[in-house]
DNA sequence: CGCTCAAATTAGAGCGCTCTATTTTTAAAC
DNA sequence: GTTTAAAAATAGAGCGCTCTAATTTGAGCG
């Protein structure tokens, strides 16, 4: 008998039909009841779902999905799941997916290239509703291309021609670098990110804000990692010069700048000031308590989330004309794809003070 | 023309039949090319995988799913997206799906257990070959349930008459008392996790490895966070005799009191001792440099495909008899569930080394 | 009791693929 | 040129569901 139960499951799974047999109805009065249907009387909705029970039925997705012809799921690629970043992304994707009804099916390209790019072909094959990329390293020749098979939006990095969600990290050094002059400080020093993602932005904003402050900027290299932020202040030492504020490219550098500043003796913010940027769950550890910039990961996912539903509702309606001209179709109008720059915030915490008074104040 | 590439898609995608007509050939050459026999001509595979491109051709899984009864996937439930334990085990179910030609798909139960309910039912719906929980606090009556209907493995949480893989804390926080010892200390503190997954077995562990050395155990209460490490020794100091030696739940813990430590002016490893467990990403950060406990991650994830995939194979053999009588069927077998222990191991940096020389020494 | 209309139920045609059995083509052998 | 076998290609029957259109049931009413 199919369906029934089995220690570690090898049975064949019970069937829509098995379900009315037992239940002595149709099949689609079974298929009307495991939807929800109203329109079903008390007594044979019962009938059924006690069948249904019985045999620990659960309806085939893939036989659903492939009458519907839709599947209500939307594809989430993430590079990597080790980055706090792109896991807080996709909380928001979660939550505006729970609002409008979606499932989200999630995939990860373990920071590799045709790891994006495999993950977003298997997403298609699926017939996703849309996909959204979080801190993609795919192609951008093939990001646009495959968005033009469903809507697709891409969080943290910005693609021609492709929907995107991204935050103006030159904004956000320029927020830290107006507080640290707020404070007093006018010998700020960038330790920067390399030619890691997102380190240009942030060593423009810097060198703007500097120069609009009229300070001259300094910059030491880093590369994102705790290490660069150990070995850049080194840098400085060595220069003779003890830093007197220092803007890391991230909480992984400016802890590592923390660290080894208090091995040579200068505290923290008495001597030193330090923000960072991403405001990791590092930075809040309450020995750290470091001043950071936060972008809104949740909001930006929430943001993704609301573009594939737009989109899909967009096609929708627009699915009507199947016999428009040739011509128009191959017109292939200027992209209507939306970009969306998000603003950072400022997190104070305890890593960053009013200069120490000096001969030069 | 179905297939037809348009900037942010809506067209109905290509079917195989369309891909056969462009190509003048059947349906089913189409599907014998897309799945890579060998049994076709050269120039019709040329034809068909020129069609097939020219039509932006994806084949539909759901379709295939269904046609072929097996997906071939495996079903990844993970607790908390947030945790790096739990993400360095979908490493290695990564690493070992690829290498049983399976694919994953990921779903996060966002820590409720209603959230872990859910998702394991989706992903009986979609026929996966197997689920993998991963942390689960699915109610186990639930997951045993379930287990019924396919094969299942919970890796990190026993479950009765399920399959899983759980590591030894027991051993692990004895490994880590033998090395203090063996370091010359007597005086060793742990610092407890409550009544979080996996602090009594630790707590157990220690108990037992200090009265096998004959040595008085104390306990110090903590929760698994950063706060609880700090109250610790708040609490150790104020008792009036600062700690010699420290065994923590977890790195958080241990870094907590690692901070409070300094915080006080103690040194590690030269007045105090630290040891931590889990061996998170943050033990490694240079300026903690954390001795700590290591759980094999990665290789529980490759344990646990490994599981599914064995029992895959022994329920596709075993399916052949389907009359086998009633009276077999429910006989309900003492579960075959297989329980699979992992030792931990230890890794040493530098918070720990030899007590200071005393007038006790 | 027959009639009407709404509510409840069902029949049956797909959805896009796979796979077995069958047919057609090609090549080799005589 | 015929025969035979192997290789290549195809026909067609499902897989388990949804959804439209058609049918049945059941009140309510004159």
């Amino acid at each position: 008998m199919p369906g029934d139960p089995q220690p570690n499951g090898s049975r064949r799974p019970a069937t829509m039909q098995d379900v009315a047999e037992r239940a002595g109805v149709s099949r689609a009065l079974v298929s009307l009841v495991m939807r929800g249907t109203s329109k079903v009387s008390a007594e044979r909705r019962e009938a059924v779902l006690r069948a249904s029970a019985e045999l620990s039925y659960r309806p085939n997705a893939a036989a659903r999905t492939l009458a519907r012809a839709r599947t209500d799921v939307i594809g989430v690629m993430i590079d990597d799941l080790h980055n706090p970043f792109f896991v807080d992304v996709v909380d928001g994707i979660h939550e505006a997916a729970d609002r409008h009804g979606m499932q989200i099916v999630l995939s990860s390209a373990r920071r590799r290239q045709d790891g994006a790019h495999l993950a977003i072909e298997e997403m298609i094959e699926m017939r996703v509703e849309g996909v959204i990329l979080i801190g993609s390293r795919a192609r951008h020749s093939f990001v646009r291309a495959t968005s033009a098979l469903m809507p697709m939006v891409s969080v943290g990095v910005p693609i021609d021609d492709v929907d995107s969600i991204v935050v103006d990290d030159e904004i956000g050094a320029t927020i830290a670098v107006d507080y640290l002059v707020g404070l007093g400080h006018r010998h700020i020093v960038h330790i920067d990110g390399g030619d890691g993602g997102g380190a240009a932005p942030r060593r423009v904003g810097f060198f703007s804000a500097m120069s609009r402050h009229l300070l001259v900027p300094r910059v030491v290299a880093g590369d994102f990692t705790e290490r660069g932020g150990v070995e850049a202040i080194e840098t400085m030492l060595a220069g003779g010069e003890p830093p007197q504020a220092i803007l890391a490219a991230n909480d992984l550098t400016a802890i590592g700048a923390l660290g080894r500043l208090s091995a040579a003796g200068l505290r923290v913010p008495n001597d030193v000031s330090v923000v960072g940027y991403d405001n990791t769950s590092l930075a809040s550890m309450t020995h750290l308590a470091l001043t950071t910039i936060d972008q809104p990961r949740v909001e930006m996912g929430q943001r993704a989330v609301e573009r594939i539903v737009e989109r899909r509702e967009n096609n929708r309606s627009g699915t009507r004309d199947h016999h428009d001209s040739a011509a128009r179709r191959h017109a292939l109008p200027p992209s209507d794809a939306v970009h969306q720059t998000i603003t950072p915030s400022l997190v104070v915490r305890a890593t960053a003070g009013p200069p120490r008074p000096s001969v030069e104040a």
